[in-house]
RNA sequence: GGGGUUGUAGCUUAGACAGGCUAUAGCACUCGGCUGAUAACCGAGAGGUCACCGGUUCGAAUCCGGUCAACCCCA
């Protein structure tokens, strides 16, 4: 059997199919090796955003990886060769130790002690691949083009050792130092966090909110009233805090006097009478007995201080500070240079025998501490007040603030370049740049580094007994300062390291701490490439990078410490271009979580739906806003665009293989179908190419469905009886390049996004390459488009809808011939010469305006004429009726109002209208205002034609019933009333010809189907010839 | 408490930056039609306070102010 040049698709052939073969195309062929490998003329950097393999991948994960193809794939296609298009993984950081923790059931700290730093790590090391493979398998099904032989790994000595120079580079500018300060502080995990990751753990709560008072020891009997959300620091008292600008109230209530903002005066106390005003300044410096009789007060404390953040907003206008326990008490603690009272231990338990809740978590003796409150008469008010509080944002714990040792990344002082670079971002939306992100940037705190944990990259600072510090920027320097360096640079290797301290010779021990694992991801910059031991990487050329993208969650993660660690290291934006990616919900709009247990992972729906339909689906709809799974919609939109283009590409290889076609080239006759197709498919070519440039990838979506659309339910169908035709001319020729070429391109520019499905269409079409994805993306003729053409077909295709309109008003069915069509206004005659089997009618006439079966026919409109008219509105009426409209029409436009029966009427008084004459029924199309009419006499001759219409289409549903071939000739049996026999008499080869029958039987046989044609029986049978 | 985004038909969605005929289209629904590439298509019907209130304007889904709701972020 000869082989046939195009291949023909079995109808029944699924996405799913096609997906898996194509993939197992790719595997035998090695075409990714080879999309790697290819070269381009310009650069391309890209980064892969680094996940932690020891969790599953999830739907969401799958979107990103499916966006970053995208870009990977149209900038391959488009000549660019793909800097480090390599995959990368996160090991370190808490959620890795926690996940060990829970392994060992340890629930502190010095369990992991006892049990050895090594073993714990080791443990670490081991769980962060455990999923690798699932990883690995889902970016190969969804078809995320990137060279995982090549990954860049958090954990390894080189990474960890490019990141241990920017550190000592970072030291050695001054922007990293070492500071006693509060924190925020996860007592759970036993260490301090930075500002991104607390911004990670945001819940709202209800908290206790108090009033309580603390009695002046200068005035009798009075007393100043404080708010707090936190009772349990209230031990640990040792300021009050006043704006010195605000006004403050001394009240008297129940015979007592209270010092309080005088704006919240009311909301505190029901009943009160105000003896004066004072400002906060004047309350400065006033002494108050301590509230509660615990801890020694320190000396110098226990007095009034000013502090310029106390609001009259919420609270008494008079803030508590216990310096231990927040940013801004400790600023006051440090100020007034006194001890800090700190009864609290590093697991967050009262810590110390003077405190009755001694022991307790602290969070948890609020209660008895209100209740203490209550009972010795200090409480005021006590109410439950709803805000949102951080917790860990791994292990769910509430927070504390707490004084704490640690490094930091000055970035409070590069704030200004941070802004500027911010500039030069390309940010995906757009709002982003000065919304979330421009002002996280705008109030970038210092970044807290330092953590007290285990397993992460070591903090390689040294210090000696003497306070000097010598950080570490390589392995040689550890050498060359007389250090030993181990074959792993983890803890609690690396503590081992020790030296003489260059300045005063006494041994350096290294500062206990891992750093903070969002520095690792934030240095993928440079680290993925060992910069600068190593020379493939440049930051003149690489940095900023050309691309990246992930969720919105990462937008003051990964985006911002990328951007931060850039404009430190390099001076610059770390990146062009970033796109967020909003989340995936599940099919009711909710929140995916592991919790409400609807979480889908990617691997398990990938095993359910094709890869081109869910990247399709990602892409339906701006991917930075949420979209609700839904496998119906899934369907949907893979139906209207890919398995539409399937059946376009099966008729033509059935039909372009009976003629032997063979694609050499566009060859366009005069034919205006094929020129619209062509310059329809250019302008696809066009909006597709400048969406993908700006990264609005979703506008191919949309404008590929209107592309398919117009080929399919347009072109095609006008088109089909052309490829039918005997013979091979130059019609059939321009008919066969357009739908080749109409069908490569969609290939060419869906590439990216739909990569299987295009591959595919592109291989059967006998694309050239080996991949579509080796091939370059389609390019924009300006010569092919012609806007005018694409304008006549649409005004010629309003006018087909307005016939079918007019059938339908006058009950005539479409297959029913129609004398005549008369058609004026702008209308191109070649161009509906080309449409006109759509409107089955003997004759279709383009006419002048002047030349319209209509007369003008004139009336009141009685709403604006009858208030003037008054009595007379009917003889008016009367008379205006009678009149020639045209006439009346031409008097109205000259004069501007016309004279009857004495009266003066305005346009407005009279409604023209246009009434077909009666053998007529008018319509006019909708965007154009072309006018259609369409004879409504049906003659004798038409109606009979009608009528075997009627008979074929009959008979072609009852072949299709009977699933026979296009080919398969049949013998026709009918059961006809007269007009039906006459009809058959009149036009039986047509029959025969249309129905493949070799005979027709009018006689009545058994099994015969009975149909109602026109209200007439009409029976019928078919038999397959023998 | 502050900031950001979003709100268009039962569902999905266009239009909003650059205000202008009757607010786009699809899915689903009803009725009718067409069809030998098609799970397609066409027509009609039904479905809309363009979240709400106010302002600017000849004219507001669109611009401005406020309110509400959802989501996100921050303190």
């Amino acid at each position: 059997m000869q082989s046939l040049r195009f291949r023909q698709i079995d109808p029944g052939m699924t996405l799913k199919e096609i997906d898996s073969e194509i993939l197992k195309y790719w595997k035998d062929k090695d075409i990714l090796g080879k999309i790697l490998t290819k070269g381009g003329s310009k650069k391309f950097v890209f980064l892969e955003g680094p996940p932690t393999a020891n969790g599953r991948p999830h739907i969401g994960h799958a979107m990103t990886r499916t966006i970053k193809d995208i870009v990977l794939r149209f900038n391959t296609m488009t000549d660019h060769r793909i800097y480090r298009r390599v995959g990368g993984w996160d090991c370190h950081g808490l959620p890795v130790e926690l996940e060990a923790e829970k392994h060992f059931g340890f629930h502190t700290k010095s369990e992991i002690i006892n049990f050895g730093v090594e073993k714990f790590n080791q443990y670490c090391r081991e769980s962060i691949f455990r999923y690798i493979d699932e990883w690995k398998q889902v970016d190969d099904l969804i078809g995320f083009s990137i060279d995982h032989s090549g990954d860049y790994i958090t954990l390894r000595n080189d990474y960890m050792e490019s990141e241990w120079f920017a550190l000592k580079t970072m030291y050695e500018n001054g922007l990293l130092y070492k500071d006693y300060t509060v924190v925020p502080y996860c007592p759970r995990c036993e260490t301090s966090l930075s500002s991104h990751e607390v911004a990670q753990g945001y819940k709202d709560v209800k908290d206790p909110s108090v009033y309580v008072r603390f009695r002046s020891a200068d005035e009798d009997n009075t007393y100043f009233v404080a708010w707090t959300t936190t009772p349990w620091t209230l031990p640990s008292n040792e300021f009050l805090v006043v704006n010195p600008e605000m006004e403050y109230s001394l009240i008297e209530v129940q015979g007592s006097r209270y010092y309080v903002a005088s704006s919240r005066a009311g909301y505190i106390f029901k009943d009160y009478r105000e003896i004066r005003r004072v400002k906060g300044q004047d309350l400065l410096g006033k002494r108050y007995v301590q509230l509660m009789p615990f801890l020694d007060a320190p000396a110098g404390t226990l007095r009034v201080v000013a502090g310029s953040f106390v609001t009259s907003e919420d609270g008494s206008g008079i803030v508590h500070a216990a310096p231990a326990f927040g940013a801004d008490d400790y600023q006051i603690g440090k100020a007034e240079g006194v001890d800090i009272l700190n009864p609290v231990d590093k697991n967050g338990r009262f810590a110390d025998p003077g405190i009755p809740w001694n022991g307790r978590f602290v969070r948890d003796a609020n209660d008895d501490i209100i209740a203490y409150l209550k009972k010795n008469q200090l409480l005021i008010k006590s109410e439950k007040y709803e805000h949102s509080y951080p917790f860990c944002y791994r292990c769910d714990t509430p927070l504390l603030y707490y004084p704490l040792d640690a490094w930091f990344i000055a970035v409070s002082r590069i704030r200004d370049k941070l802004v500027e670079y911010n500039e030069r971002i390309n940010w995906k939306p757009d709002y982003l740049k000065h919304g979330r992100f421009g002002n996280f940037l705008g109030e970038a705190k210092d970044w807290n580094l330092s953590r007290d944990r285990f397993w992460g990259t070591p903090l390689p600072a040294w210090r000696c007994r003497n306070g000097h510090t010598v950080f570490v920027g390589s392995r040689k320097e550890i050498e060359d300062l007389g250090g030993k360096v181990p074959d792993d640079l983890h803890r609690p290797y690396i503590d081992e390291v020790k030296f003489k301290c260059p300045t005063c010779g006494e041994e350096m021990v290294r500062e206990p701490y891992v750093i903070d694992t969002w520095f690792d991801s934030g240095s993928a910059t440079y680290a993925a490439s060992h910069y600068p031991f190593e020379r493939n990487f440049d930051p003149a050329t690489d940095v900023p990078v050309s691309f990246i993208t992930e969720a919105i969650d990462q937008t003051r993660g990964w985006f911002y410490v990328l951007h931060v660690i850039a404009a430190i290291m390099f001076n610059k934006n770390a990146y062009e271009s970033a796109l967020s990616i909003n989340f995936i919900l599940d099919e009711q709009g909710r929140k995916m979580s592991k919790s409400k247990g609807n979480s889908v992972y990617a691997l398990d729906f990938l095993n359910q739906v094709p890869p081109d339909s869910l990247r399709l689906f990602f892409l339906y709809g701006a991917p930075w806003k949420s979209k609700n799974l839904d496998k119906k919609v899934i369907d949907e939109v893979s139906r209207k665009t890919l398995m539409t283009v399937l059946n376009v590409y099966s008729f033509f290889a059935y039909n372009a293989n009976i003629d032997n076609f063979q694609y050499n080239g566009l060859h366009l006759s005069g034919n205006p179908l094929d020129r619209y197709m062509v310059s329809k498919t250019n302008s696809f070519v066009k909006a597709s190419r400048e969406a993908y440039e700006s990264l609005d990838f979703h506008e191919v979506v949309r404008a590929s469905m209107e592309f398919v659309d117009d080929l399919s339910n347009f072109y095609l169908r006008l088109s089909r009886r052309r490829f039918w035709a005997e013979g091979f001319d130059e019609d059939k020729q321009s008919a066969y390049s357009t739908l080749y070429y109409a069908l490569k391109t969609f290939a060419g520019v869906m590439a990216p996004i739909t990569p299987f499905f295009s591959d595919f269409l592109y291989l059967n079409l006998g694309g050239g390459r080996e991949s579509v994805h080796l091939d370059s993306f389609p390019e924009f003729e300006g010569s092919l488009l012609d806007e005018k053409l694409e304008n006549d077909m649409d005004r010629a295709y309003s006018v087909i809808e307005t016939v079918r309109r007019l059938r339908q008003e006058n009950s005539i069915k479409g297959r029913q011939p129609l004398r005549e069509i008369l058609i004026a206004g702008d209308i191109d005659n070649a161009v509906l010469g080309v449409v006109k089997s759509e409107l089955n009618a003997k004759e279709i006439r383009i006419i002048d305006k002047e030349h319209e079966p209509i007369r003008l026919s004139a009336d009141l409109r009685m709403e604006k004429a009858a208030p003037v008219l008054r009595s007379k509105v009917n003889a008016v009426r009367e008379k205006i009726r009678s009149m020639d409209g045209r006439d009346l029409q031409s008097q109205l436009s000259e004069n501007g109002s016309v004279e009857i029966e004495g009266f003066k009427l305005d346009p407005e008084m009279v409604e023209i209208s246009r009434v077909p004459d009666p053998d007529y029924a008018f319509s006019q199309t909708e965007k154009y205002g072309i006018d259609v009419f369409i004879n409504r006499n049906i003659d004798r001759e038409d109606y009979l034609e009608g009528l075997a219409r009627e008979l074929v289409r009959r008979i072609q549903v009852m072949r299709k019933e009977m699933n026979l071939n296009y080919t398969d000739r049949i013998i026709t049996y009918l059961d006809l009333s007269d007009d039906f026999l006459e009809a058959l008499n009149r036009h039986s080869e047509y029959i025969k010809n249309e129905t493949q029958s070799d005979s027709i039987i009018t006689d009545k046989v058994d099994g015969m189907k009975l149909w109602e044609i026109n209200g007439e029986p009409v029976r019928i049978k078919i038999d397959l010839a023998k």
